[in-house]
DNA sequence: GTTCTAACA
DNA sequence: TGTTAGAA
């Protein structure tokens, strides 16, 4: 199937597509218009990588692991690598959780600190891409 | 009309 | 990531 098909299939976006094979994810045949030929096991690909990307890795990190992915309802071959990388995912995750959650508090703290004064929860964006709003 | 590559927003 | 230009 050629890459709109494919698209429309996996929602995936054809950019996104051409994007994975730029980043060797997937390999898929040409035809002789030179026009990119998906067959069906690219499909299964996609999910994993849909899969994988919901556990918060990279696409980096996913295609090191591609070749350990035994099927589609995502399961790894249990070989060293696969562990050492997931446990070091796992790590970077905790990490990046006990940061945002310090941030949260620090914010909570500032908000506390003004007393609940007149000002909107919410600034428009628009806000602050013009730069109308004053820093101090 | 669809897809390709490359490059810009 | 989306989008676009120019070519096939």
């Amino acid at each position: 199937m050629k890459i709109n098909e494919l698209s429309k299939k996996s929602g995936v976006s054809a950019r996104m597509l051409r994007y994975y094979e730029e980043q060797g994810l997937i390999r898929p045949m040409r035809l002789s218009s030179g026009y990119r030929d998906y067959c069906q096991n690219d499909i299964s690909i996609l999910k994993n990588i849909k899969a994988l990307q919901e556990a918060g890795l990279t696409l980096n990190v996913i295609r090191v692991l591609m070749p350990c992915i035994i099927s589609q309802p995502v399961r790894f071959d249990p070989c060293p690598l696969i562990v050492a990388t997931l446990k070091d995912q796992r790590l970077k995750l905790q990490q990046t959780i006990e940061d945002q959650s310090r941030a949260l508090s620090i914010l909570e703290q500032y908000l506390d600190e003004t007393g609940q004064m007149d000002i909107p929860e919410v600034l428009p964006n628009s806000m602050w891409e013009s730069g109308s709003v004053a820093y101090a």
